[in-house]
DNA sequence: AAAAAATAATACCAATCGGTATATTTTTGT
DNA sequence: ACAAAAATATACCGATTGGTATTATTTTTT
């Protein structure tokens, strides 16, 4: 076969793309093998030959969900040439999260934390891991964007990330539960806000 | 009987209050009828001679849950006497969320907000009514504020209302699938920084 | 205290759950 | 092209799911 890919990987991948929005949207414990066997078109049997179980599918759905974002980020604020920009690039990717459009079921961070931190030890983990290299990232823009003395020199990263992150996410679950794109957009205007104070 | 509560009402009560954690911790989905006879104590045939079907438990349970946040917010913002500190009440309130003491499984409207918008319309509507009475409620406090001469009169009351509520929210998101209460109080600390702000 | 009414427990239902052993088909290296 | 290996489908497993009809037990009313 001249293709770079397994058929194991293959299908591995076909099935997380297939089954990446119903995790998202109805959550692990919501989720049944006969949701997969529906999204993806193949039987169980074929499933569980490529995983171990449920939760590793539901593992690298989200992975590759939060992935999905994380790439789209950091593309731009490599693009981006200030660091204000840079800062300013995570209130304009989540800017179309209500919609659905770019992954059906809103922010993987926020549904797989809500949904798996008094149930799932595994996906906690993964969520709680996605939440500090989000703060860390953001951490290190201000504090890079403070060395080269375009950001005020006092700013508190740390709580800056936190509060950009909390925003973000809590504008998501609001915006998402009353049907409101507006008031997403609401709240990431006092992002675009908070991360306008930080200039210089 | 001397009671003012029949047994039926009486009962009632008693499984929405045991079952209420379970509920917030593990979702809609995620909670099966043998956890509520678990939880109570009870049979099976007993809740359904009480309640119509699962559904209507976690409805009760989610206005019994989100009750309990209310009242509390509300008695302590009749006794603060400036509209600042009523204001702050909601960063008072929130501080002792983490450690779940107050409401295990933290916050019934993000839990519920999250777990039930793509799957379960009328617990959506439910957490979506929940919002907007809290939106209100702040609106309102900034307004009357206002109208007194104790806040600026340019304030943005919606833009205000939606931020208090969305870092609130993604603070305790964070906080809790982290395992860091210190990471809810930094954004609590941007709350109570936010009110300050809105000081003549 | 007895009768009527309401409530709770028992026992059951079909359907679905996550998961597996085995058979069949498809891919792969030669 | 062919045999070995890998991947998929079929058929099944016991357990659990939400829900109900019926029986037994309490409450409540008279």
């Amino acid at each position: 076969m001249e293709n770079e890919l397994s058929k194991a990987e293959r299908t591995r991948r076909f099935i997380i793309e297939r089954t990446s929005s119903v995790f998202n949207k109805k959550g692990y414990a919501g989720t049944s093998m006969s949701d997969l066997t529906e999204a993806t078109g193949l039987t169980k049997g074929s499933i569980y030959g490529n995983f171990k179980n449920k939760e590793e599918v539901a593992a690298e759905v989200f992975e590759y969900n939060s992935g999905k974002v994380r790439k789209q980020i950091l593309e731009r604020i490599a693009r981006a040439t200030s660091y204000h920009d840079k800062l300013l690039v995570y209130a304009q990717v989540y800017h179309s999260f209500t919609s659905g459009e770019f992954i059906p079921g809103g922010c993987p961070i926020l549904n797989t934390a809500v949904d798996a931190d008094d149930t799932n030890p595994m996906l906690k983990d993964k969520a709680a891991k996605a939440v500090i290299r989000w703060k860390n990232g953001i951490e290190n823009l201000i504090k890079a964007g403070i060395e080269t003395g375009e950001l005020k020199p006092d700013i508190n990263s740390t709580t800056t990330a936190l509060s950009m992150i909390a925003l973000i996410e809590g504008g998501i679950m609001i915006a998402k539960v009353t049907d409101s794109p507006a008031n997403l957009d609401v709240v990431l205007g006092s992002v675009h806000q908070l991360v306008d104070s930080l200039k210089l």
